[in-house]
DNA sequence: GGACTATATCCCTATATTCGATTATTAGGA
DNA sequence: TCCTAATAATCGAATATAGGGATATAGTCC
């Protein structure tokens, strides 16, 4: 029952189950979600790392990016709110404009591809407050 | 989605999360739940108010007793949390322990003595744990 | 190696949750 | 009305959780 009980508590809480919302169109990674979510980085991270350790989560590393999944089969609760995620994504507003956000960001293929760097491309490099340190996803201008 | 949300929170304590299951079974009172679950009187009716408190329970009164049942249709996440409780109260070995006590009061009579409304109890335990979204409600016929 | 990017983790504070213990409320009966 | 049982509400302490900010780690490219 533990492991149920840690389903639950990983869903109780608003950022956590927007995220697991997200997960339920594809595999992401914390890049992406940040960017959706609008959200600084280290807070996606460690909700992720929670969901993680509650067992929602697999992950699976490519190069430098980490790409979040829903895990499956991991325990009774988990199956029964994975129907429910998948179930309920059409109803909430707040759902359905997060991915249609996800799905604006750069169609099905990866959004934060290596850019090149500030420098090269001989762009002011400062700083920008309201960026939180996050990177530019492509298209995106200063 | 905030009543999606409550509902998970609800169910991130384990003591709610036992009441729940136990409320599978048929509506009960505070009484009842206190003798299965051994705990204070306090501790389990400040749990019942949280339940109702997030729209999961709804209650009865009855002279002195009141008679706290699971509520329906009050959300989606309800909806399938509760056909994941009566899917895995044949699965946990703790769940199954507190049926087991909860059947095993009627005859002692220490406790109050209720009188539980058999309309709502009706939950076919031979259901298939493993099916998706098809499990009887307590009080559903087939 | 150095620069850069994506991600993880640590520190600290504010807030929320849980609990035991106590007290209050409500209903029924003598 | 007084008494009692069932239940609710309150208070204070301990603990848990979430968040911002800063820093650390780990790949990748040059």
């Amino acid at each position: 029952m533990d492991k149920d009980l840690a389903v639950f508590k990983a869903c109780s809480d608003a950022t956590r189950l927007r995220i697991l919302f997200l997960l339920t169109e594809r595999e992401l990674c914390v890049c992406e979600i940040m960017a959706v979510l609008d959200m600084p980085q280290g807070k996606i991270s460690r909700h992720l790392a929670v969901l993680k350790q509650y067992g929602l989560l697999t992950t699976r590393r490519d190069g430098v990016w980490i790409y979040y999944a829903l895990a499956r089969d991991s325990s009774i609760a988990l199956k029964y709110v994975t129907v429910y995620l998948v179930s309920a994504r059409l109803v909430h507003e707040r759902v359905l404009a997060d991915l249609d956000r996800l799905r604006g960001l750069a169609g099905e293929g990866k959004i934060c591809v290596p850019q090149p760097s500030m420098a090269m491309l001989q762009v002011d490099d400062r700083e920008d407050p309201a960026m939180h340190g996050q990177a530019l996803l492509p298209g995106e201008g200063r």
